[in-house]
DNA sequence: TCACTCTACCTTAGTACTGAGACACACATC
DNA sequence: GATGTGTGTCTCAGTACTAAGGTAGAGTGA
């Protein structure tokens, strides 16, 4: 890609800094997990930037979004466990539920069993966006994602799952360990 | 996934608020767009975990290495061409060139046929640390994607290649068109 | 019951950007 | 040359978080 899209006015003119340009020699299973990085990426990208361009109509950012969809789906949670679900800092998803209530669309329960604890959960005008929005933002996705056939979704997710959960296990600092 | 990893105790006890959880029900084409946009999703974050703490070894965030690595394989580039292969916005390629021109790895160079535009540029230092770091990078990259054959990889690869051009194609406001 | 440790949440300061707009220059047309 | 439009970069305010540390309560064992 990007085979000169720009800047193609004239080769010799506008480029005339070619100096530091370095080879790239790397063997081949090496470069498969490059280009796997790169697309991954980008894939991600393209697909977060209409997602959030969706929920932002309503005033909401992604990460907003995912907590307002965790807690539909599966009914009040601990604020620790929400936490967890979408991957956010501890100090993330205490702003985040303040911001949630500062909407209307969720409160903080105590929880009885715990008294450290809090539970989040959907105000009924919580439960109402949610009830509108979801739809039209799952046919969006749809959409987002239609260059794939469904079975190749299902195959693609197959694979990520399995890439996902292994780089998530591995531990984060030199990880060099390659156990099967 | 997450069967009841923590807070399983007593069911009874500790989940007391069951109460909002809402059904979903969705036809298979949209579960399967959804699924892959989750798994998506958290096997890029789990990835840019790690490639993240690799170069922040080094003081870098994830934006800049890409920068310093586009620049070494590529050689000097116009801030624009920069921006548009990285994904940031105008305001934030001034931001990390000035960042990195701090830290002595890049420095801005004029354009001779157009004096509005510079060329960004590795310094010798900067040269020198990509030398070094890349290939541990790179490494890790191939561990953390590890999970995957690499028929697999290039399998995937293709597969998200295709994904992340036609939703990054799509017009991000409504784009209700759906030609093949 | 005392001490210790662990967990759940909150607070505060800081970071890595984005978005909107401004400015200078390039380019095309008159 | 004058004028309008588009492009490349920069400025500045604002945003969505993160990281580190703090406090309160829960759990465990002597």
């Amino acid at each position: 890609m990007a085979q000169r899209t720009k800047f193609d006015v004239d080769p010799v003119e506008r480029a005339p800094l070619p100096g530091t340009a370095h080879p790239l020699e790397v063997s081949e299973q090496t470069e498969a997990a490059l280009k796997l990085w790169v697309v991954l990426s980008r894939a991600q990208a393209a697909v977060s930037a209409h997602a959030s361009a969706d929920v932002a109509r309503h005033g909401l950012t992604l990460t907003e979004f995912a907590i307002l969809e965790a807690l539909y789906h599966r009914g009040a949670m601990l604020l620790g466990e929400v936490q967890r679900r979408i991957l956010v800092s501890s100090g993330g998803i205490t702003f985040l539920v303040d911001r949630l209530v500062a909407k209307g669309l969720v409160e903080r329960q105590a929880c009885p069993s715990d008294r450290r604890a809090r539970y989040a959960a959907l105000t009924p005008d919580g439960v109402g966006l949610l009830r509108r929005i979801f739809p039209e933002h799952a046919a969006m996705l749809e959409r987002a994602l239609g260059a794939l056939e469904p079975h190749e979704q299902v195959e693609a997710a197959a694979l990520l799952k399995r890439l996902g959960h292994a780089a998530a296990a591995m531990d984060t600092q030199h990880a060099h360990f390659s156990n099967a």
